[in-house]
DNA sequence: ACGGCTGGTTTGTGG
DNA sequence: AACCAGCCGT
């Protein structure tokens, strides 16, 4: 992303004191027009690799040193928290002043800004809690309690499902779409839900949207208010808006219609929660008088890895239509390796890798790609054995951790007495004695007395008929939240994280227990304490905030942030992400493991008939590397404790075999991948007469097993590499090895 | 009240 | 294999 564009445009320009700018110079002669072109609707389509951050970095700090905007009256969103960090820092590279009022971010932290500034309009308490999906699904459950519906018939996980695909179309319970309004069950719960929601102060994903653009419709001084003051509204990632995101997007700039969105239609992987490729593909109906420009050239991957995402992608309809071309030499070919297991898939993409670093290669240039979250494990495992570094995203993320939000409950209650969910969270944890029978009581009070838990548990405690057992109990815990709540008033931060572990019993509560769960717990508690810290320090330049609020806005931030950053970046190490997480971003080295029809395509995208979208995500895949492409597959895997058999991803027989000049057998279910390419027909073999592949596993009468990773000469001068995870990687002599296949 | 056990269920991608 | 809800013994 951040290299260097080789196009030299000096040559191209005609404008003189263009030439001399740094926010012009180095871009192409789309970029620049793009980037140059005067306000208005403007759509760029830009291929992966084209440029697309690129552009929209370059046309924000052009707006504020050429075309003279103030910074505060830009607004860009983007899609991730990596990408909104990234362009920030790019934009104050380019403009060397820091860009103080610029609003760019998430889509969600932008509404919730927005929601902040606005909460009584909105309709919400001042003290809102932005809730993640394991609460969402808590109170959900809990709606369902409610009504009495059983969960084996209604789960409430696709409850879950449907109510934020409501929510991402702008469909409230009471208003919803055809079939859905007749599933009285449904919109029941949903109803219920929200209600709930309402009552609490809770706030979902989806809710943080749908809210925002509420506000925006509905309340015309809010939007006038905005419509103000953003000039100029920017979108990345334009192809994975969803309807109401692009409704805010459109009521933000309708006054001035400057709204410069940017994507790709071939990398739109977000259907699955609400995005319209339609936003993009009606951009030019929706604004007749807009400018649109395609960023075609490819600056990131060699020939090769882009000829192999052109046939992937191909093989869709429905596209926009765009060919990518690069001046880059084809590269080296792109490999395919079959493994029996999916250990002895990460044996072998771990043993690359070691050799690749030990040829001077730096770990974080290496990505190893997979298309669920789970599948990160078997690496981390192979990683561990060998001690290389490595970073994991996705996946739990760190606020979400239990012990993590056990500790910001109490944060919580000491910011807000009555934030419910965060009372029924902590009240009894660590265990002192307040069981089901004393929160039944506690219940029930603060249902009559139609108040809070906190206030209920004041009553229960003056109440003579509450056992003296859980008066004590109470008196304690209330106690407890009083104190860290005198805490904050005059303690920094990290100070007062870290005497609320101490006061709430947290750590003494997992210093009981030995095993390696409660070990790792505490760990990620102190890490919480590191976390606050650096919030603190991070957020310190932004003006001096009273002590209280720092802990508001910290715990804000610990609802949409991933988590402690800074570690995963700075240090080198292995990347191991999702597909989903890996655009926007590219590796000199990239894996692309599990490549396996059931797993991708996955299993359930092929029942709902969306392989299109599957397709593209591989194509994302694929363009996220610069110089070598590794594409992995395993015959077998293990699912639920079981080892499957699998069959090769069909993707990958959509790729030409020109691809592949070392192979020499087309398809790649025979090819199984060749030993020595180049160097004639000589097949390896063990003592048995096996044939030997790389990737495969063999056993060694001294060293044990290991995995083949390299081949070379014929005849008794034949020999592999073995990659024993034991001993290391040795290279052994065919005729001498007397190894055995497995 | 509470922790440990058991058996049934489960994992698709993210803010 | 890992996670949970529900059951049971202390």
């Amino acid at each position: 992303m951040s290299r260097n564009n080789p196009i030299n445009p000096t040559r191209l320009s005609t404008n003189t004191a263009m030439e001399e700018s740094p926010i012009i110079t180095p871009l192409n002669e789309e970029q620049r027009k793009a980037v140059t072109t005067p306000p208005g609707p403007v759509l760029v389509l830009a291929g992966a690799g084209s440029g697309k951050t690129r552009a929209l970095v370059h046309r924000i700090a052009w707006l504020i040193q050429e075309h003279g905007t103030a910074p505060w009256s830009i607004i860009a969103m983007t899609f991730t928290n990596k990408s909104a960090r990234e362009m920030q820092n790019r934009i104050e590279e380019l403009l060397i002043a820091p860009t103080r009022g610029l609003w760019i971010g998430t889509f969600h932290a932008l509404g919730l800004r927005m929601l902040r500034q606005n909460w009584q309009a909105a309709g919400l308490p001042e003290q809102f809690e932005v809730i993640d999906n394991a609460d969402q699904l808590r109170q959900i459950k809990k709606s369902m309690e409610e009504l009495k519906l059983d969960e084996k018939s209604f789960p409430p996980k696709q409850i879950l499902w449907r109510i934020n695909a409501c929510k991402d179309d702008g469909h409230r319970a009471h208003n919803l779409p055809g079939e859905l309004s007749k599933d009285e069950i449904f919109s029941l719960v949903y109803q219920n839900y929200q209600k709930r929601c309402q009552q609490l102060g809770l706030v979902d994903f989806g809710e943080l949207l749908l809210r925002t653009y509420e506000l925006l419709k509905n309340n015309q001084i809010v939007r006038e208010h905005y419509q103000n003051k953003f000039e100029h509204v920017l979108i990345d990632e334009f192809q994975d808006t969803n309807h109401i995101q692009f409704q805010c997007a459109l009521l933000l700039s309708s006054s001035h219609q400057n709204i410069f969105a940017v994507g790709d239609d071939d990398q739109s992987i977000y259907g699955w929660r609400g995005a319209r490729v339609e936003n993009m593909l009606g951009f030019n109906r929706t604004f007749p008088s807009a400018s649109t420009f395609r960023l075609e050239q490819n600056y990131r991957s060699s020939g090769y890895i882009l000829q192999a995402a052109n046939a992937i992608i191909s093989k869709n309809s429905g596209r926009l239509g765009k060919r990518l071309w690069t001046n880059q030499a084809d590269g080296e070919p792109i490999q395919i390796y079959r493994s029996y297991s999916e250990t002895e898939e990460a044996q072998f993409v771990v043993s690359i890798i070691r050799s690749s670093v030990a040829s001077g290669s730096a770990h974080n240039e290496h990505a190893i790609l997979y298309r669920s979250n789970a599948q990160s494990r078997a690496f981390e495992e192979q990683l561990i054995a060998q001690g290389i570094p490595y970073s994991v995203y996705g996946g739990m993320r760190f606020f979400e951790r239990a012990e993590i939000k056990n500790a910001l409950a109490y944060l919580k209650l000491a910011v807000n007495r009555d934030s419910d969910p965060s009372f029924d969270r902590v009240v009894n944890m660590p265990p002192r004695g307040i069981g089901k029978q004393t929160m039944d009581s506690v219940r029930l009070t603060a249902a009559r007395h139609n108040t809070s838990l906190w206030e209920a548990s004041l009553l229960a405690v003056d109440d003579p008929e509450t056992s003296s057992r859980s008066r004590e109990s109470l008196k304690r815990f209330r106690a407890i939240i009083e104190r860290i709540a005198s805490l904050s008033k005059d303690r920094p931060l990290d100070a007062l994280v870290e005497t609320s572990l101490h006061e709430s019993g947290l750590i003494d509560h997992y210093s009981k227990d030995r095993g390696e769960t409660a070990i790792s717990r505490i760990e990620n508690l102190k890490e919480l304490v590191t976390a606050a810290e650096s919030y603190t320090s991070e957020h310190s330049q932004e003006g001096p905030s009273q002590r209280e609020d720092e802990l508001n806005l910290f715990l804000n931030h610990t609802a949409l942030e991933p988590g402690p950053r800074g570690t995963e970046e700075a240090h080198d190490s292995v990347q191991l992400m999702s597909l989903h997480s890996a655009k926007g971003l590219e590796f000199n080295t990239v894996f692309l493991c599990g490549m396996e029809d059931g797993l991708f395509p996955h299993q359930l995208s092929i029942s709902e008939g969306n392989l299109e979208e599957e397709r593209r995500l591989c194509y994302v895949g694929i363009t996220r590397a610069m110089q070598k492409l590794y594409l992995c597959h395993a015959s077998s895997r293990t699912v639920f404790g079981k080892p499957m058999r699998c069959m090769p991803s069909r993707f990958l027989a959509e790729l030409p075999e020109n691809l592949f000049p070392d192979a020499r057998q087309s398809s790649f279910q025979r090819q199984n991948p060749e030993m020595n390419p180049g160097s004639g027909d000589a097949t390896m073999t063990d003592i048995f007469g096996n044939a030997l592949e790389l990737g495969c596993t063999v056993h060694h009468g001294k060293f044990g097993e290991g995995t083949v990773i390299n081949a070379e000469g014929t005849g008794a001068s034949a020999r592999v590499q073995i990659n024993f995870p034991e001993v290391g990687q040795k290279w052994l002599v065919l005729n001498y090895a007397r190894l055995k296949r497995i």
